[in-house]
RNA sequence: GCACCCUUAGCUCAAUUGGAUAGAGCGCCUGCCUACGGAGCAGGAGGUUACAGGUUCGAUUCCUGUAGGGUGUACCA
C-alpha cells in the first residue's frame, strides 16, 4: 500500500477510478473528497449529491452504488478500515491506524515533506512585488502587511517548488523629491554631515518643506523646477537624490533584517525612468492609448466602469505616473524575468489600478505577441486601532514600524522575564527579539488578509489563543523533552507500533493534514490557513502531551510517542518558517 | 450619484469556497500541579450568521431588496 503526501487527493483519485467504471457515474464524476468532521469519519465523499442532482436521481441510492463498488476493492490494499454511507448520500472513510503510521514515517521528516511539496509548482516562474515603501520616509505600520504577507507568500511558493523573484518596487522617483531638494538647498544642508537619525531628519525636512509650499506659493514653483531638473538629469540634484535614496535604503534594510525578509531585486520606480518612453510609443502605435483632456489615457470600452474611467499613462504635462512605471515594470518582468505569473501585494484601495493595469497589459502584450503573464492582485485590509479607525499614535501621527517592533520586543522581554527568571540576560534578549517580532508577524498573518483587523498588544503577546507565543511554547516544550532524553532519543533502531490512544491518533491525523493546509493557503494565497493549521496542531499536541507520557518504561511506546513529538516539532518549525517565523530552544 | 468590499457569541477573530449539529481565544462559571515546562489540559454557559425575501436535498457562503460601516471614482502612489 503506497500512501501519497496529499491523502485527500489520493482518495479522490481512487474513488474517481472506481466510479469511472460504473454506468451510474462515469469519467465526469467528481468525488470531491474532503476532510470530515471527526464525528463522521476522516474523509468524506461529497460529490455524490451534486451528481445525483445533475442526473435527477436519488442521491442516497447513488451513494449505495458507489459504496458497493468501493467495497469490492481488496481490503488489505486500502488505506481505510471502513466506508459508510450517511445522511443524504455522504460516504465517510475511516483510515487504518497503519495508514497513519505509514504516512508519518514517509513524510514526517522535513526533507521528505519538502521534497514531496516541491513538485506542486515546479518550473513556475513567479515575480512577487511586495513591501514597496517610499524613500525619504520611514516605514510605518501600513507597510507591515504588504511586507509580511508578501514574504510569507514567497516562502510558500518557493516551498512548493516555484522559482520566485522577490521584487521590492520602491517609490523613489516621486514628487516628494522636488520639495525635499528645494528645502535642502534653501537651508544649505549638507546631507553627509547629518548626525544621528538621518531618516528622521529627512522626514522633518520634508514636513517643513511641505508646509512652506503651502504658506509661500513661490516655493512650490521652485520645488517643481527642482523636480524637473532632477528628472532631466541635473547633476547636483541627482547627487542629492542619490544620497537620500541611500539613507532610505539603509533604514529599510535594518527593518528587513529584523523581520528576516529579503529581496532578489530592488528595482525602484527610478529604474524604469528610461523605460517609459517605450510605453508611450507602443501604446499609441497600437491604438490602445488615446488623448483626452490633454493627457494620454487608456479606456476599456468592454468594461462597465473603465469605459469611462481612464487609466492615465501620461499626464498632461508630459510626465509619467504610477500607471506608466507599472506598465514598464510589467514589460520588464515579462522580458527580463520571464515571469509566468506576477503577484502584486498592496492594500485593497488599489483594486481599480491593478484591474486597469491587467486589462491594459493583456491588450498591449497581446498585440505585440509577448507572453502574457498571469497577474494577481493580492489585497489586504487596514490595521485598526482600539477605536476601530485606522491606527494612529496617541498624538494622531502614523505609527513607525521601527518603534512598533521595538515595543513588541520590549513587551516580550518583560513577560518572558517574569515567566522564566532563570534565563541569562543574553538568552533573554535573544528570545525576546524572536518572540516580539514573531508576535507582530503572526498577529498579522493569522488573520484572513482581506479583512481589516484591530491591533491589540495584549492579544498579540498573549500566550493563549492563536498567537506566536502559544506556538513557540509548544516548540520549547518538545525541545525540552529531547534535551532531557539526549542520546536515548534515537528512533532509528526501534520498530514503531501502531498509534492507539485517542490523542495519539488525533495528533497523527492532524499531522497528516499539513499538505491540505498548505494547499489551501497556496490556492488562495492566504497564509492564515497555515496559521490556523499550526494552532490546531498545537491543540492536538497539547492534549496528547497531557495524557500520554512520552518518557516510558516500554521503549516501543516511548519511540512511538517520540516519533509524534519529532514530527510535530518539524511541522511546527516548517510551518512557522512559511510565515517567516524562526523557532527557539527555550523560552 | 455610480461601483466594489464588509456586517458572525458581550469583545477580538475562524469557518476547507454550497455540505451534516457555525468554531476558537479573551471575559464569565467548574475541575486538574507528590507532572516530559501549568505560558498548559478537561468541561459549562453564551448564536434567528445585520434585517426581509428568493434559489435547492442543503445557504454564514449564491441572487434581490433594506439598514449600517469602509473604500474607490482624471492627471498621488
Amino acid at each position: 500500500m503506497d500512501i501519497s503526501l496529499d491523502v485527500r487527493e489520493q482518495l479522490n483519485a481512487i474513488v474517481a477510478e472506481v466510479a469511472q467504471k460504473l454506468p451510474e457515474f462515469g469519467a465526469e464524476f467528481q468525488p470531491d473528497v474532503r476532510p470530515a468532521d471527526p464525528r463522521h469519519g476522516d474523509f468524506q465523499v461529497n460529490g455524490v449529491l451534486p451528481w445525483a442532482k445533475r442526473n435527477r436521481s436519488n442521491p442516497r441510492a447513488m451513494g449505495e452504488v458507489l459504496l458497493a463498488a468501493l467495497h469490492q476493492l481488496d481490503p488489505s490494499a486500502c488505506l481505510w478500515d471502513s466506508i459508510e454511507i450517511a445522511g443524504p448520500g455522504f460516504l465517510n472513510f475511516r483510515l487504518k491506524a497503519v495508514s497513519l503510521l505509514a504516512w508519518i514515517q514517509k513524510y514526517g521528516d522535513t526533507h521528505h515533506l519538502a521534497d514531496a511539496s516541491a513538485s506542486i509548482l515546479k518550473d513556475k516562474r513567479i515575480v512577487v512585488d511586495f513591501s514597496s515603501p517610499n524613500t525619504a520616509k520611514q516605514m510605518h505600520v501600513g507597510h507591515i502587511r504588504s511586507t509580511v504577507i508578501g514574504d510569507s507568500i514567497c516562502r510558500m511558493l518557493a516551498f512548493c517548488g516555484a522559482s520566485v523573484v522577490r521584487d521590492n518596487h520602491i517609490g523613489d522617483w516621486g514628487t516628494q523629491f522636488g520639495i525635499l531638494i528645494m528645502i535642502i538647498k534653501r537651508k544649505g544642508i549638507e546631507l553627509n554631515a547629518i548626525e544621528g537619525d538621518k531618516i528622521e531628519v529627512l522626514e522633518n525636512l520634508y514636513r517643513e518643506g511641505n508646509q512652506l509650499t503651502q504658506e509661500d506659493p513661490s516655493t512650490l514653483d521652485i520645488a517643481r523646477n527642482e523636480l524637473v531638473k532632477l528628472q532631466s538629469g541635473d547633476e547636483e540634484n541627482f547627487a542629492i537624490w542619490e544620497l537620500i535614496v541611500k539613507v532610505s535604503y539603509d533604514e529599510f534594510d535594518k527593518i528587513y533584517k529584523r523581520l528576516d525578509v529579503r529581496f532578489d531585486a530592488v528595482l525602484g520606480e527610478s529604474f524604469y525612468r528610461d523605460k517609459v518612453d517605450r510605453v508611450y510609443r507602443e501604446l499609441r502605435e497600437d491604438g490602445i492609448a488615446e488623448e483626452s483632456q490633454g493627457a494620454w489615457v487608456v479606456f476599456h470600452p468592454e468594461h462597465p466602469r473603465f469605459a469611462k474611467q481612464p487609466f492615465i499613462i501620461q499626464k498632461s504635462d508630459g510626465a509619467s505616473n504610477y500607471a506608466t512605471t507599472d506598465l514598464a515594470t510589467a514589460l520588464y518582468r515579462t522580458e527580463e524575468f520571464k515571469a509566468d505569473e506576477v503577484i502584486n501585494i498592496t492594500d485593497a484601495r488599489q483594486r481599480d489600478h491593478f484591474e486597469q493595469l491587467e486589462l491594459t497589459v493583456n491588450k498591449w502584450f497581446g498585440k505585440r505577441e509577448l507572453p502574457i503573464p498571469n497577474m494577481t492582485h493580492v489585497t489586504f485590509g487596514t490595521i485598526l486601532g482600539k477605536d476601530g479607525k485606522a491606527i494612529k499614535t496617541r498624538t494622531g501621527g502614523t505609527v513607525k514600524l521601527k518603534e512598533l517592533l521595538d515595543e513588541a520586543v520590549e513587551r516580550a522581554s518583560a513577560i518572558t522575564r517574569t515567566k522564566n527568571p532563570d534565563l541569562t540576560d543574553e538568552e533573554l534578549s535573544k528570545i525576546a527579539e524572536t518572540i516580539g517580532i514573531a508576535s507582530v508577524r503572526y498577529a498579522d498573518l493569522s488573520q484572513n488578509r482581506s479583512s481589516d483587523y484591530q491591533f491589540d498588544w495584549d492579544k498579540m503577546l498573549a500566550f493563549e489563543g492563536n498567537t506566536a507565543p502559544y506556538l513557540l511554547y509548544v516548540i520549547a516544550r518538545i525541545n525540552g523533552i529531547f534535551r532531557k532524553l539526549g542520546k536515548e532519543a534515537d528512533l532509528e533502531s526501534v520498530s514503531i507500533p501502531e498509534f492507539e490512544s485517542a490523542e495519539e491518533i488525533e495528533l497523527a491525523k492532524r499531522l497528516m493534514g499539513f499538505p491540505l493546509a498548505l494547499k489551501q493557503a497556496l490556492d488562495d494565497l492566504r497564509p492564515h490557513f497555515i496559521c490556523a493549521y499550526l494552532y490546531e496542531l498545537c491543540g492536538s499536541f497539547n492534549s496528547f502531551y497531557h495524557n500520554n507520557p512520552v518518557l516510558n518504561e516500554d521503549k516501543a511506546v516511548q519511540a512511538k510517542r517520540l516519533l509524534l513529538c519529532k514530527t510535530t516539532l518539524e511541522f511546527l518549525k516548517t510551518g512557522l518558517k512559511l510565515v517567516g517565523i524562526g523557532s527557539i530552544e527555550k523560552m
